[in-house]
DNA sequence: TTGACATTTGAACAAATGTTCAACTATAAT
DNA sequence: ATTATAGTTGAACATTTGTTCAAATGTCAA
């Protein structure tokens, strides 16, 4: 058994930022979400009839996905828009797409 | 509101594997885990030392590590040696970081 | 203003999750 | 054989999580 020093070796804050931004992303609803804001720019309405979901629910996880910064909106009339936050993200699931994928 | 087609973005069996892959990344037991193991093989005594954490609860982390195939384990005499499956979870948890330090 | 539609919100509920605990198996040393 | 150490397992428990439901807000059109 060797003596192994965890510490130093990933912060605490990075590691909870870390592991919450993976929550984020564990959910299929709110991957879907973004597969399809990856396309193009929708209402809630749009992505409730595309994922047969109930609008609240579609709005509760597009909050979480605001919250974590992955998603953003836009308000135009009646309707708002969401979109995706970054480009970065795209790389992510892609990356873990290779590794689902072999 | 447009209509958006859902299906053939994504199929089902990847987009449950892709989410169950993020489960397991969204741990932060399990991250400090894979950090550790990425530097070292280690046993689960080890570990649980380092991580300040029950024999118990390291095992079972270990275990769904294992059948994520995320992690694989070596039997030597008392002890069973755990270390990281292949080299591309490195590289998701780079791109993670990168995203989470912004 | 009234009615219809779009979205959000919070409470409630069921399902899933991580750790603890105690019991168990397995190996090594005396 | 006995004892000690290493690891695993399953049940129990508390916590977290996603959806549903009903009620609320906001916006447009007549």
């Amino acid at each position: 058994m060797t003596s192994f020093d965890f510490k130093n070796l990933l912060d605490s804050d990075t590691l909870y930022d870390l592991s919450d931004f993976f929550k984020v992303m564990s959910d299929p609803t709110r991957i879907k979400l973004l597969f399809a804001l990856e396309k193009e720019k929708m209402c809630v309405g749009d992505l409730s009839n595309a994922l047969n979901m109930t609008k609240s629910a579609v709005s509760h996880q597009l909050k979480i996905l605001k919250s974590a910064k992955l998603a953003k909106s836009e308000k135009n009339g009646k309707y708002v828009f969401y979109s995706l936050c970054d480009y970065h993200i795209k790389t992510v699931l892609e990356m873990a797409l290779e590794h689902v994928k072999e």
